[in-house]
DNA sequence: TTAGGGCCTCACGCAACGGGAGAGTCAATC
DNA sequence: GATTGACTCTCCCGTTGCGTGAGGCCCTAA
């Protein structure tokens, strides 16, 4: 067990932070002393070295905390995960690079431009990833050989990730499914527990996917429609029906 | 003159950023229309590019004015500055990804851990090191006034960084060696290349290093005697040798 | 002339902490 | 046993960098 300055020093993070995070129920220590300290224990590190990821990731707290507190987290995905973004990122930096690069070129020691930059190049690059992706996919998924070119981004996942994934996903349909084929109302408690539980695992493959293909809220149905088609074509009127209940899931959240 | 909407499309900003530069004196438009509306010329969008390099670099926008308001302002020299931190941005993102690496090969796909990371192991990138590196530096350099005032300046560098630049240091100092024990004369091609080389090096480690610290061009036999007297322990007449070859360098480019 | 964008200025809100103030805790030392 | 100094606690206010309306003007196109 630590006290809050012994993890501090250890994880180069200041204790108002990790009062903080205890505050907004991120990171509760596992323990209290009799006089109120608190206590660390090697799990909750654990759980900081994760939370760091994340946050080197940019993501919002309370968004960590609703990943990591989920019922189906699983560490290692959530690394595996980390590792692919990371990367992305470190991407996006090498991006910026060339074009400082490209910039400086264009300017000469003495501060005089030689050529100038277009208006376009000068922000090509800077990384509001949200816009950029959404076009990107829509090249990517424009096209008629999308599927091909989809491979690179599952290649990251291991045959035996793909596996699981596949498991996991064939569960949580065939729960909607069967939840659908009762003739349940969208808005019934059960679709809800159902529609958040597809909602979560999204969340754990996809979350780093483009709008297009990911399947996020009740945002999806309107946005991919090649996979709208599918579930439609294996059971009809599922989507749809999956579209209301994710809608009666926000609101009731 | 642009309005302020496609400057925020063409940026991939906000309005509200624009806005809220403009109010905080950061940006303010060169223009106004007649109705009010911010019009922003060319080299609006030049100053727009490199705020927002250096907003990648997360430098407070205060610390951002402050720097770009001063009189000795110089595009080029912040240019170059930026590309170093942001190279060494990466540098650091990489050294998360091998944290990650090596937590990820701690575990198995289960979530079982194998073989626990020590407490210390969790930790040992996050932004961080000042401590031990300074211990490092301390060492190295001494108890000296240039010291202290360099302290802040290489704070900066993770320990991984460290070791890149003493492998890449060594690398160009054997190049170096082994040009002058081979009885090339300075101002030859290949004591060229190799100076130039080291030049190089010189700048990616220590473009902001204070003077006295800082190998630079032909500038650093003269400030640095210490550093002067190592190379010289290490092969006798070698630093005299650079600093013709430095010259002969600057001559040729 | 009316509708639909785009723009304006307040003005409040929010996340993720930083930084005290005031007070208890704990081990070592006088 | 009293004090000291380092460590911790709980409020609570402050800051940065915007997001997000509200309410209203400008401007073109039908």
């Amino acid at each position: 067990m630590y006290q809050i300055g012994e993890v501090a020093t250890l994880a180069k993070v200041s204790i108002r932070l990790l009062r903080h995070y205890d505050e907004i129920g991120l990171l509760a220590p596992s323990g209290r002393s009799e006089a109120g300290y608190r206590l660390y224990a090697h799990g909750d590190l654990q759980r900081l070295q994760q939370i760091l990821f994340y946050r080197t990731l940019e993501f919002p707290l309370e968004e960590i905390k609703r990943l990591m507190t989920a019922p189906g987290f699983d560490r290692h995905a959530a690394l595996l995960q980390q590792r692919e973004l990371i990367r992305r990122k470190a991407q996006e930096l090498g991006a910026v690079l060339d074009l400082l690069e490209h910039t400086i070129a264009g300017i000469d020691p003495s501060g005089q431009e030689k050529n100038t930059m277009s208006t376009k190049e000068m922000f090509e690059v800077f990384p509001d990833m949200k816009q950029e992706y959404q076009d990107e996919a829509q090249e990517r998924w424009g096209n008629t050989d999308a599927w091909k070119q989809s491979a690179a981004r599952w290649s990251k996942y291991t045959r035996a990730d793909m596996e699981r994934m596949k498991q996991e996903m064939a569960q949580v349909f065939g729960q909607l499914e069967k939840v659908f084929a009762a003739g349940t109302r969208p808005d019934a408690p059960a679709a809800i527990a159902a529609i958040e539980a597809q909602r979560l695992l999204s969340d754990k493959w996809f979350y780093d996917c483009p709008k297009e293909l990911h399947v996020k809220g009740t945002e999806w149905v309107a946005r991919d429609e090649r996979y709208v088609r599918n579930i439609d074509k294996n059971c009809p009127g599922l989507a749809a029906w999956m579209h209301q209940a994710a809608k009666a899931n926000l609101t009731a959240g």
